[in-house]
DNA sequence: GGGCATTCGTCCTTATACTGATGATTGCCG
DNA sequence: CGGCAATCATCAGTATAAGGACGAATGCCC
């Protein structure tokens, strides 16, 4: 059931005790409350825009890429292809983003960013950065950057769990 | 626009070019994978029953208070009160759960365990555990447990953010 | 070059999550 | 005790997220 490419250890039962303990001790229970926070706070600065932390990240890969399809966004912000496409709905509807049928491969879609798109991102790229500091606002500087790092690393080891198609790159 | 009680320091801008980095350096883009990471994998080791994440912390919530009222459950796990009826109408469906109205006072539900939910989660206890250690195995137990404290310092540093009532405690 | 597996986007369905609004009930204050 | 603000659950609407299925297009293999 696992044989993935990586071929990853077993977990060898720690004989940690989950169920004894409160919710506030379980990992899955902090990671969601912690990324709940984070859009939270997210909507909370950027309100005068109306946009998601999801869209914006969506945005920022395509002003990284200039073009792309589908596929290959889905593939850099770590999201199925159906919840692409449907955000990428929302922004072309909003003037952000233009999709076209690619004249080599008429399967595809090319995205790219519109003067609007480009603009609204750096409208909001105060606010965004605004809401990431405060997400880490309790640690100090050291610990925020140790944090980051086994966060990467975290995401890193498990980047092909999920649906998204090649795993994330 | 912020004002709670524990009146937070202002974020004094720390000058971070988040614009140039790319998205595995954000915070927001790091906690949003690693959560889908983490129901992917609870989803995986759970698959013989069919629950979720939520739907989990909801039945241990309630196995460790025995009975509360839906408000009470929203503070607990730290959901929208919309959210928690939403989740429990699927739990009743399934009889994992009880619902009537409160004697004391007809605004409230009292909320309960059935024996088929309490059976659920014996068999779903060691799944979960599973997962929540296939999450952190990326990282040695000493870092393990350091990126647990700090996780419950960020959300206990922005708890009451987002609509959960009373903040969670 | 004709079949056929693969790929890409989309549709349908289900489950979190939050906002705004509403209706029922309650408790409090005069 | 009569009104009125606050509380609790729910409803409607919108936005992530994933799974399954499907049609159109592609490219590869014989």
């Amino acid at each position: 059931m696992l044989q993935n490419s990586k071929e990853k250890r077993r977990v060898e039962s720690t004989g940690e005790d989950w169920h004894g303990k409160p919710l506030q001790a379980r990992p899955g229970f902090l990671i969601r409350r912690l990324h709940q926070i984070h859009v939270a706070l997210f909507m909370e600065e950027c309100a005068a825009e109306s946009i998601t932390p999801v869209q914006y990240s969506i945005l920022t890969a395509l002003e990284h890429m200039g073009t792309a399809e589908q596929i290959a966004l889905s593939s850099a912000v770590g999201l199925d292809t159906t919840n692409v496409a449907d955000v990428l709905a929302r922004l072309e509807r909003q003037r952000m983003v233009k999709r076209r049928m690619s004249p080599r491969d008429k399967r595809m879609k090319v995205v790219s960013l519109t003067e609007t798109g480009r603009a609204l991102l750096l409208r909001i790229d105060a606010g965004a950065a605004r809401a990431h500091e405060r997400t880490l606002a309790a640690l100090s500087p050291t610990a925020r950057a140790r944090f980051m790092r086994d966060l990467a690393h975290l995401v890193e080891y498990n980047n092909d769990v999920s649906r998204t198609p090649m795993g994330l790159r």
